[in-house]
DNA sequence: AGTTCGGACCGTT
DNA sequence: AACGGTCCGAACT
């Protein structure tokens, strides 16, 4: 697993490379203690990187990125792709509930689960979490920090309930 | 209107 | 067996 840094307007955000795609992407630390990192990425990786960055930079602009790397989600059990696929297909601008996204995957109950499903997600703005609300349309978690979620909504044009 | 409370639900560890 | 990025209705203010 190989370390990137994408420098943005809103900080530095880190992203790891496997060899089949991109595997995470974490949000600007505030301490920015960064460990060493080897950026010695291939050639493949290189060009991943370079997608993922316009793609990071399309997402902070709230615009839909023209472009995503190959995502390599390893550890994810059944359910977590499933949701992670699911939030996929959501576009910037729209927001769903987690017991809507729950019914979309055929598990009418299991809103609890996904949310639990999207706390683990490895790669937040490609797999836009941020997206999914609680049902009275207020801001629900975020492992990010709130502060993102309201922050990434907001850019996309979406006004939230305090 | 808004808020709190309690129970029920599901997948993960 | 216990914990969450939940949800809904009921019972309040």
């Amino acid at each position: 697993m190989k370390t990137a840094i994408i420098k943005t307007n809103d900080g530095c955000f880190v992203a790891r490379f496997t060899e089949q795609g991109l595997a995470g992407l974490e949000f600007p630390a505030q301490s920015p203690a960064v460990a060493r990192f080897d950026n010695q990425l291939d050639s493949a990786q290189r060009a991943w990187l370079k997608t993922t960055e316009r793609a990071v930079r399309a997402i902070l602009a709230g615009k839909e990125p023209a472009a995503c790397p190959p995502l390599d989600l390893p550890k994810g059990t059944a359910f977590q792709r499933a949701v992670w696929r699911e939030l996929r297909h959501i576009p910037p601008g729209v927001t769903r509930s987690y017991g809507e996204v729950a019914r979309a995957l055929k598990r009418p109950l299991a809103a609890r689960a996904v949310g639990a499903a999207c706390g683990a997600n490895p790669i937040p703005l490609l797999i836009p979490c941020h997206r999914v609300l609680a049902a009275n349309r207020r801001l629900g978690g975020f492992s990010g920090g709130l502060d993102w979620k309201r922050r990434l909504l907001e850019r996309e044009g979406v006004s939230v309930n305090a």
